[in-house]
Formats: structure tokens, C-alpha cells, sequence
DNA sequence: AAAAAATGTCACATATTTGAGAAAAAAGTC
DNA sequence: GACTTTTTTCTCAAATATGTGACATTTTTT
């Protein structure tokens, strides 16, 4: 059972990735609370915004970690980091935007931004131990495989989304182009 | 030479698409203008917004249009669309994002759906063709070859903002994926 | 250099968004 | 059923964003 506080970071992350200057009320109401219930739990938009990176920090950390740990065969772990990634949905692909973009955040940056490297630094250790061992091609580089990555859990989250793709094909069909357009 | 609209819709465009309710005065900001100046050019917000739509798909159709009169071969014709789409920049991303979200430009849909329609079908009928003819696998439906193509695409256009990956490369590594990734 | 066009500056009226207090209503708890 | 906690309702003041008029200044055209 979601207490209030998650109903509203859940809300505010669907909200503020597709406008992350969407007036709170929007949030309020997608989260079936008043605004006035918001302002309870969050000072100010800074405070919710926050508490949303926070959240989505800890939710892909604790999927990819529990990935990264349990498998030793770098190609299989990659494998179930993606599977892992699309299963976080916007929570990835929000949290990446939101460190790759210029005019966010620039505030907290420092603390919060090193959470999200060690994570995402996960999938770039792993992406060069499989080019360092000859599992995949050299041809690419190791930030085009990073960048692709994200590029394909973005694509695999719109299409869960948009429903024009079987639910049950999704990660199959993710994992399908991943790794064909990365083999050696 | 830009001329001062083109500059306020580039502007907004690329503000817009990090966050589609920042205030006007951000957007005349980047596009070197008073707020008063982009307000003789547009009257309100949403003239604007519509302004930007109407640049973004004027853009993306000439130049997938161009391309796709350019080659019968649909190999070499989809290729030259995802190098197309990737010079198109966020107006490719952005406008297949507006058109995919929920909760945007709800009125004015119809006529300038329509349009969109009519340039992205053109991706959908290639893949179908090269389907038919036996050129890429079957094992994937064509609507998550078009959502693989998006996402490559704006892998790419993220790759060339960060700087991470060599400009020269990221047209051959983005072929590179999507080719291998979808191939027979 | 004069005229015309475009842009900037300043001021102002509105509209929207924001954040919080006080008391009533609803939901849990024992 | 009495009690506590949470949420809603209603309120309001402050802050921010929006759109426009009047006039000065700059840039472009002729």
C-alpha cells in the first residue's frame, strides 16, 4: 500500500517528465490529494522536485545493484541490467534526461549527481569488461554503447506506454536489437 | 541569415523541449529578444507552441520527403532517413514526443496530426517494404523497428549534445546499431 | 540624411501559481 | 465511542507570469 508522500513523488515524476514546470495542482490532482495536502508534505516545488530524484535515484539503484551483484557473466549481467532499466520505466529514462540536460538541477548537482554516476557507471564498467574480453564489437565506442542503451529503455518504455507493441515482446524485442547492434 | 521569428521558434523549440511550460521570458532570453519583441511576433503562448509544431514539421518533412523520393532501393532509402531524422535534431525527438504524449496540444490534433501522419508513415511504409522483401528479420513487428528507430535517433542527437561521442562517428555508429540490430 | 521598420525600455493591468493558516470533515486507532 | 491523525475546504497574501500601450532608441532602407 502507497502511503501519501510516494502517491505524490509517483505523480510528480509522471507529471514533471513530460513538463517539469507543470503547476502543482496538476500534480495534486494525479495524485488524487489536494494541493494543500501537497504543501504539507513538500515546502516548495524545489523541496518535490528533489524528493522525486531522490526517488528515482534509490529505485534504479537498488534494480540495477541487485543486477549487477547477482551475475558474474558480464553479457548475461548486461542483459538483466536492461531488463532491470525498463522495468524502472520513467524513472530511468527521467533521471538520465534530467543529468544530461543543461538547464536543470544545477543547484544540487555535487551529492546528488555522484548517486546517479555510481549507478550509471555500472552499465559503463560493464559495457568495457565486455569489449575488453571480445564479447562485443570495438568497432563502437563504449559512450555510443551507453548512449544507446538509454536510447533503446526509452524506446522500450514508449512503446509499453503507447501499447503498440505486445507487452510480452517488449524486453525480448529490446534485448533482440541491443544485442545484435552490439555483437562482435 | 536567421530573421527574429526564426529565432524565437529555434529558441523555443529547444527550451521547450527540455520544458514545455518554462516562462516566455527564458525563451526570449536564449533567442536574444525582449519578451516585448517575441510578443510582437506571437500573441500568446500558444501561438507559439503552434509556431514551433508548424516549424518542426516543416522541417521534418522536407527532409525525410527529399530522401524518400531520392532512393528506391529501401535499404539504402532507410538509412538515409535515419541520417535525415538525426539532422533534424530535437525537432525530430520533440515532435514525435508531442505527438506520442497524453496530455499535450489536445486541440489542435486533427489537421496537424494529420501531417505528422503523413511523414512518419513514410518510416513505417519502408520498414513494412523491407519486411516483405525479406531484408530485415520478421521476428520483430514493424511498430517496435519504428520505436528502435526513434530511440537510436535520439541517442544520437543526445550523444552529439554531450560531446561524448566523436561527431564524425555517431552517424556510423547509430547505422551501425540500427542496421545490425534489425538485420535478417 | 531622412524616413521607415524593428527593437528596446518602462509601466501597468490581469491572470495564474504558490505557500500557508484555521477550522471542519474524514479516516484510523484504541 | 472517544481520541488522534490526516485530509479537505476555504481563505488570503505574496510571488510570478502574461499580454499590451506609449514612447525612446537602434537598425535598415531608400
Amino acid at each position: 500500500m502507497k502511503n501519501t508522500r510516494q502517491k505524490i513523488t509517483d505523480a510528480a515524476i509522471e507529471i514533471f517528465n513530460e513538463d517539469l514546470s507543470a503547476p502543482l495542482e496538476i500534480v495534486a490532482e494525479k495524485a488524487e490529494v489536494t494541493r494543500r495536502t501537497l504543501h504539507r508534505y513538500f515546502t516548495d516545488r524545489q523541496d518535490l522536485v528533489l524528493a522525486c530524484q531522490f526517488a528515482m535515484q534509490e529505485s534504479c539503484k537498488k534494480a540495477i545493484d541487485a543486477v549487477y551483484t547477482s551475475y558474474t557473466d558480464p553479457l548475461e549481467r548486461f542483459e538483466n541490467m536492461l531488463y532491470a532499466a525498463i522495468d524502472c520505466g520513467v524513472k530511468f529514462s527521467f533521471l538520465h534526461r534530467m543529468h544530461n540536460n543543461d538547464r536543470h538541477q544545477h543547484t544540487v548537482k555535487d551529492e546528488n549527481c555522484k548517486k546517479y554516476d555510481v549507478t550509471f557507471n555500472k552499465f559503463k564498467s560493464t559495457i568495457e569488461e565486455l569489449q575488453r574480453k571480445d564479447l562485443i564489437t570495438k568497432e563502437l565506442s563504449a559512450e555510443w554503447i551507453e548512449m544507446l542503451s538509454t536510447g533503446i529503455v526509452t524506446a522500450a518504455i514508449n512503446s509499453e506506454k503507447s501499447g503498440n507493441v505486445a507487452k510480452i515482446n517488449i524486453k525480448k524485442f529490446a534485448w533482440y536489437s541491443l544485442s545484435k547492434g552490439i555483437l562482435v
